[in-house]
DNA sequence: TTGTAGGCGTTATCAT
DNA sequence: ATGATAACGCCTACAA
């Protein structure tokens, strides 16, 4: 360190007063602080990673980052809690696809991250055994379903799907039918809705099933085939607000009328879905605090304290005018 | 290394046959990954990076993540196109205000990345002399504006807004109003559009502004303020293709007809533009590309084969029914 | 509170 | 094609 000299200090002096200031006198600081302003020194997380084992840096996987996926926000909440608390965030997009995963994996340890962050995604049994084996913290956050590899922050699709079901049903509804999405989330919200449908006495609904990321298209497209299989459905659940919106475009292009004739459920509360048109009835997730507190319970495993594993963050229906 | 102790090699050969397997034999690369494969080694990017000063991690300093904001295919095409080429993409979120810019500018900068990216990202020009003192490839994304720190891919939204406004003013249109957005590259659209509309004799147009991230329920109260100055509007241009959708809302709920009465434009091509009702006329970017591009060029640099420093994409107006 | 010694795991450099 | 040596810049451990 050339500032150690530029401050006529010792080199641990020097690391200490920039890394770790509480144990240098006030005078020690200044002096090297102002030594490192005009020598234009800028610190090395790496040099210092090497020997401390400590990267601050923190990997996450999600599915993708296009398009208004439903978990965004989340991970936004979660990247900026990260950086309060010191870390960064190395985003890696895994795709819906799971080739070249494992592959994937390697590269992401041997960047040495202190912790690793799985949105949204289910990965494969080798990929788990892997990050298991790695030893390092690993948050899977946005799902609640299975055995976790390690901590989790999610909530219950299942139950998302279960409640979406039991709620139109509640409003009259026996004519009910869904947009899903071929992806695990999504088929777990399925399943529940599925199954409350079928505790209900209904006979099993007509599901419409598209490929993931979800667009306004896919609505249209859903309910199109839906009404073709039988026009006489009266409500349809959708895997994403975008779908729903769709759904009650094509609805009205249609002279159906939303709710009146069609209840049309989303998923997600996205940020216009209030502002449709009827306002979407949907399912809400707080996406601020579960970022944050996956961020939170991360960070506390990392400092060696671990509380809870599993945090269950819950969802609400949001009862607007479209169902 | 013990990978070298297992396989019988000097720790160096161990790792040329990782690193850089084009130098030894085959046998020898064979040999070296067996026993890397048997003893579960895995390699270290920290140590490598301490030593040759190349740490393959692109930084990339974005306004925000979530909603769906119109540039995040680019940065996803970019990313895919850096991790096919060996970098990492680390993400900052730098939020639409300034403040503390400059220290995440130094913790960025403290992980030794090998690139910045910048994306939408108009930097203070103090942070702007820091990024070019640091001697780093610099890559700005996304704007065609202004005289770029270092490299640059993108579009002139100046060009845009002129382009909206005549295509406008071509369709017969006289009273045209805007919903733009506070934010850099929509300012550029605006004054590109005023301009334009100056230059065709018209009067300045009405113009409702939002802060961002734009949503649905910007253009739904955007045009109902528009139409509350002025009535008689005949057409908007809105600073994204939600706002777009949000004005249609707003329109029909009102019995106004799209496009009989109103002339709705768009900007961004987003994946919901052309399943809107009518679909939405708007710009498109090739954001594909111009990620890609970014990348490429990016690593070209960083090979030290510099070949443009400044590429304009372009854009274009796609037709639909909405103007 | 400050300092000394040494090493983290890899690669650059120079030799063989 | 392979090896020996040293160094990257910081931090841990221990000492003063």
């Amino acid at each position: 360190m050339d500032v150690a000299n530029a401050a006529g200090v010792s080199k641990i002096t020097a690391s200490r007063a920039i890394s770790n200031p509480s144990v240098v006198t006030e005078a020690t600081r200044r002096k090297v602080h102002e030594a490192a302003a005009r020598i234009g020194y800028v610190q090395n997380f790496v040099a210092g990673s090497l020997k401390s084992k400590r990267s601050r840096l923190i990997a996450c996987v999600v599915p993708t980052i296009a398009s208004a996926s439903v978990f965004l926000p989340a991970v936004r909440a979660m990247t900026q809690a990260f950086e309060r608390l010191g870390y960064h965030v190395m985003l890696s997009q895994r795709g819906y696809g799971l080739e070249q995963e494992s592959e994937q994996i390697e590269t992401v340890l041997a960047r040495r991250p202190d912790g690793i962050v799985l949105t949204g995604t289910f990965a494969s049994a080798a990929a788990r055994r892997r990050l298991k084996a790695s030893g390092l913290p690993v948050m899977e956050m946005w799902d609640m379903a299975r055995s976790p590899i390690d901590m989790l922050v999610g909530f219950s699709h299942e139950a998302a799907g279960r409640e979406a079901a039991a709620y139109l049903h509640g409003k009259g509804r026996r004519r009910i039918a869904m947009v899903s999405a071929t992806e695990p989330r999504s088929a777990a919200r399925e399943a529940g809705f599925v199954a409350e449908l079928q505790r209900l006495g209904l006979s099993a609904p007509l599901i419409h099933s598209v490929a993931p990321p979800t667009r306004l298209g896919h609505g249209r497209q859903g309910l199109a085939a839906l009404l073709q299989s039988d026009p006489r459905i009266d409500a349809v659940f959708c895997t994403t607000d975008m779908v729903a919106l769709g759904v009650i475009l094509e609805a009205q292009s249609r002279g159906l009328q939303v709710p009146g004739q069609l209840a049309v459920m989303g998923f997600g509360d996205m940020d216009f879905a209030a502002d449709a048109n009827p306002p979407l009835t949907t399912i809400h997730v707080d996406n601020e605090q579960l970022g944050e507190r996956a961020a939170v319970l991360m960070v506390e495993a990392l400092d060696g304290r671990r509380s809870k594993r599993v945090l269950d963050m819950g969802f609400q229906i949001v009862e607007r005018a479209s169902a």
